[in-house]
DNA sequence: AGACAGTTTATAATGATTCTAAACTAGTGT
DNA sequence: ACACTAGTTTAGAATCATTATAAACTGTCT
């Protein structure tokens, strides 16, 4: 409740009206300390347990993706039947770990400087992302 | 013509028969110089354009999906809305062209060694994939 | 309160991929 | 050469995730 506040102005910065819905996605996404890997089924599973009025599926969907667009989460591709979203938007890495199927997320410092040594004219790196595929050592 | 014999002893000493349809595949895909980056539809497009006998879509995918499986290609993964195939299954990373959205080779040499510093207990790493996203820079 | 644009919703539509089951074919043995 | 069998291809149906639609609803501004 106290904190709603904290998400209305959120949403009402970046032009997105702080509708009821929104919000409880807000609570749910960005009131937690660790960051929160998730895809659009999950999330709508979370929402639908949580018995109080249903948000409908399109809605999950308008949302997370004007979320990403407003820079609030970053999808992050790993397998083709999965699309997971992030709600750490720091520049940062992955592990995958094939036997859970869940994401990691690895600190920008605990991946080496990346020195990419080859140089394409006319064109600038816009980002450098790491994908660490793990699986249980035994 | 003559490298069919090839394709057909590739394709037998994985257990996959060798068919008219793999065969034809097999020289789109295999025989060339440099690897091929492709996505279903594009190389479903090209197969029809080829107007020898046409192979059904559900063989293409058949086809693309037992090579994968038998490591002949990888599947290279980038935006929501399109599944990359590269016929390169050496180790190597990417770069793509956010502006032709396009894939790039990226030699391993060409990124300097990937240290991660961060280890997960009763886990080994199996793979590390570097993408550099780059776009025109100006 | 009234007006309007933005939002939500259920449902339909789309598009990519997989499934199905019948027809076909490569490989093997005769 | 012939026939058998398991593997393969095929068109079309089915499925799944996602997006579009358009009517009802709601936040914001005056």
């Amino acid at each position: 409740m106290s904190n709603n506040s904290i998400f209305i102005k959120k949403l009402r910065s970046s032009g997105l009206r702080p509708t009821k819905q929104r919000i409880k996605i807000c609570k749910l996404l960005f009131d937690r300390k660790n960051t929160f890997h998730f895809t659009i089924n999950y999330l709508n599973n979370i929402l639908k347990n949580k018995h109080s009025e249903k948000i409908s599926l399109a809605t999950v969907y308008n949302t997370v993706n004007a979320f990403k667009k407003k820079g609030y989460l970053k999808e992050i591709l790993i397998s083709s039947d999965k699309s997971y979203y992030d709600t750490n938007i720091s520049k940062h890495h992955h592990f995958y770990d094939e036997n859970k199927r869940e994401l990691i997320d690895l600190d920008d410092k605990d991946v080496g400087k990346i020195n990419i040594k080859k140089v394409l004219p006319g064109k600038k790196i816009n980002s450098i992302e790491v994908l660490v595929k793990v699986a249980n050592n035994n």
